[in-house]
RNA sequence: GGGGGCGUAGCUCAGUUGGUUAGAGUGACGGCCUGUCACGCCGUAGGUCGCGGGUUCGAGCCCCGUCGCUCCCGCCA
């Protein structure tokens, strides 16, 4: 403790003294604290300086007569200085109650500027809302800030309660290659040239799918990782483009149930942890059918918060007594729209409009009243449901008097389906029935193995390539491809875990018998040979004893979006890339100089000017 | 790849039907001010109205193209 530290002071149980720790305990110490000028003023004689550090805010004052006034009087916003100076109480009527710090301030006996900032781009000072290249471009300003400084240590902490409440559930983390083979179905792979094989590419891991699998045919169990995954794909809201982290998962010797198990005291732990009084789903979390969900819900991620329920009424319809001929041969969804009898006409027609821009015929819609005791409908298509046929659709619906039911209508279930989802949420949102203040979870389950490819007349593996089917071993080995409807019945033991209308987590108990995995490819169209050349090592892997096994793979960006209550990943994420999947802080992506492509045996094909 | 929104001072924004010299707040700079904590008061500087083209006597405003950011569709096993 001889001599005095540049930048920190510490107390006398050692402990150092930073912008954020100072109480009226302190008073009298003389200390030494350093960091970025958040603000300055100004009164002539007398100078405030408040010093921001990761830490917290510290008021530090000084006089004109101060041999250190004239240094003082030269620093603007955002310069780093180091001050010493003697802690002083401040008097009662000028004690900042907003602050930690509030009650004392730094007397400043000595100041040394550490850095000098030019003009700011971006105001740390202040909450204004800034555009989205001038944040990205000058991120370390913004980090600096409240918000995207507080969101970033929450992020951190959620990751480090993951860990541990992992660990604590007998998990282990290890880490998987970076650069690893391109595997073929999913997302576009980023891939690295090789120097030393000419021609050849390495590819950055979608996830590390195959090697957790490994993992477990290697003879640990329950693996888990916060691993980064990297998917060549545009981006969105609540999709970064290029990469993001998942906290990964796999366990041996498990049925979906035990995966499920593992996964929600993790989950549900940690929303709590962090919900900050928001109220979070105990586990056991309740399951939805894939099927269930699309008809209830018309979406595989359903927003449980909202109390909307979809029935299907294609029957009504069909009926030879209800004759509206625009709903006739036709998936008709109806999607109730409690209290929202009483809304302008212009309610109903944004909606329908709205529902013309999602690429609908329209938005059909009844309006329920009562008429001396008995419901009745109004609006454009009342007049073709005869009484029997309305009574029917509000007893199913759960609608009555004051309420309207709409309707979404389609030669094709599952667009019908899809626009009564989007009708869903966005009547949750207008007539303000989403519930606030909780995070619901639930459990999509039986999702289908295989779909239809309607461009490439094929079928194609709708979700994970890896899954086990929920079929007999002998029967789905002697599948032609021409069964095409046991086919795209089939359903895989896959699963999402939904949060609040996000997909939190997807997951599968794995496929680990080589036969079936070989068929399970060749009905998607890829050749025995071609699979076996593509997953050399996992399928030689399983030819060697491999355990059943299972996972899944929350998305961690989205579970610190969802707990900040942030709806964009940018605002979680500390170094994020444009939509377009630039880095304008750092300059990425750029051209690559002669030497570097010569030696990777690589010539650049620019693409025709349009 | 496609559709929508936005783009005016360092930053946040206003800008009428197309009409003289494009404004405000904030920040910067200078002056005044001893208890502020969004300090206050006075002053100064700061603009290729994203860029290019067109219509017009005249364009920040209208038209076409283009670039950037963003939201969405496609895509995302």
């Amino acid at each position: 403790m001889s001599e005095a530290h540049p930048y920190r002071s510490r107390n006398a149980k050692g402990v150092m003294d930073s912008c954020g720790s100072l109480r009226a305990a302190d008073v009298g110490r003389t200390v030494t604290i350093s960091g970025w000028v958040n603000r300055r003023r100004d009164h002539g004689g007398l100078i405030f300086l408040d010093l921001r550090d990761h830490y917290g805010i510290t008021q530090a004052v000084i006089e004109p007569d101060e041999p250190a006034f004239a240094e003082t009087d030269k620093v603007r916003s955002e310069w780093v200085v180091t001050i010493t100076g003697k802690v002083v109480a401040r008097t009662p009527e000028t004690v900042n109650k907003d602050l930690p710090t509030g009650e004392v301030e730094v007397r400043i006996g000595s100041l040394k500027v550490q850095s000098q900032a030019q003009e700011l781009p971006l105001p740390v000072f202040g909450d204004l809302d800034y555009p989205e290249d001038v944040r990205l471009k000058y991120r370390f300003l913004d980090l600096r800030r409240e918000r995207l400084h507080r969101n970033i240590m929450l992020r951190a902490n959620i990751v480090t309660s993951i860990r541990r409440r992992m660990i604590e559930q007998g998990f282990t983390e290890f880490q998987t290659p970076i650069l690893t083979a391109s595997s073929p179905e999913g997302a576009r792979d980023f891939l690295v040239p090789s120097r030393r094989y000419p021609g050849q590419f390495y590819a950055l891991p979608q996830a590390p799918q195959q090697f957790k699998q490994l993992i477990m045919v290697s003879g640990f169990d329950r693996y888990f990782q916060i691993a980064p995954c990297f998917r060549d794909e545009d981006g969105r809201a609540d999709r970064s483009p290029g990469e993001f982290y998942q906290l990964d998962l796999e366990m041996s010797y498990v049925t979906q149930d035990d995966v499920f198990a593992a996964v929600e005291p993790v989950l549900a732990g940690v929303f709590e942890e962090f919900a900050n009084g928001k109220t979070v789903t105990k586990p056991p979390f309740i399951r939805i059918p894939f099927a269930e969900a699309m008809l209830k819900y018309g979406t595989d991620k359903p927003d449980l918060r909202n109390p909307i329920l979809i029935t299907d009424v294609s029957d009504v319809f069909a009926r030879g007594d209800v004759e509206f001929k625009a709903f006739k041969n036709k998936t008709v969804r109806a999607i109730p729209g409690p209290g929202a009898g009483p809304q302008p006409r212009s309610f109903f027609d944004k909606l329908n409009d709205w529902a013309r821009s999602e690429g609908a015929a329209g938005l059909g819609y009844i309006i329920l009243e009562d008429e001396g005791g008995k419901l009745t409908g109004k609006g454009p298509i009342a007049k073709f449901i005869p009484a029997e046929a309305l009574a029917d659709l509000t007893k199913r619906c759960g609608v009555g008097a004051g309420d309207a039911l709409f309707f979404s209508a389609d030669a094709k279930d599952d667009r019908a389906a899809k626009i009564a989802g989007l009708a869903r949420t966005r009547l949750g949102q207008e007539l303000k029935l989403i519930e606030d203040g909780t995070f619901k979870f639930c459990w999509i389950v039986d999702f289908p193995m295989y779909e239809w490819n309607e461009e490439e007349k094929k079928i194609d593996f709708s979700h994970n390539p890896f899954s086990m089917p929920q079929y007999d071993r002998g029967k789905f080995l002697a599948l032609d491809k021409d069964d095409k409807d046991t086919i795209l019945g089939l359903k895989a033991y896959q699963y999402d875990i939904v949060c609040n209308g996000y997909e939190l987590s997807s997951g599968a108990i794995r496929n680990h018998d080589p036969d079936v995995m070989l068929k399970a490819f060749e009905i998607a169209g890829y050749a025995r040979e071609e699979t076996e050349e593509k997953f050399k090592g996992m399928l030689n892997a399983f030819r060697h004893g491999a355990p059943p096994h299972g996972g899944t793979a929350p998305g961690i960006d989205r579970i610190v979006m969802l707990l900040a209550g942030e709806e964009n990943l940018r605002e979680v994420t500390m170094f994020p890339m444009t939509q377009s999947a630039q880095d304008l802080l750092m300059n990425a992506p750029s051209p690559a100089n002669a030497k570097q492509l010569k030696e990777l045996h690589l010539r650049v094909v620019m693409p025709e000017a349009k």
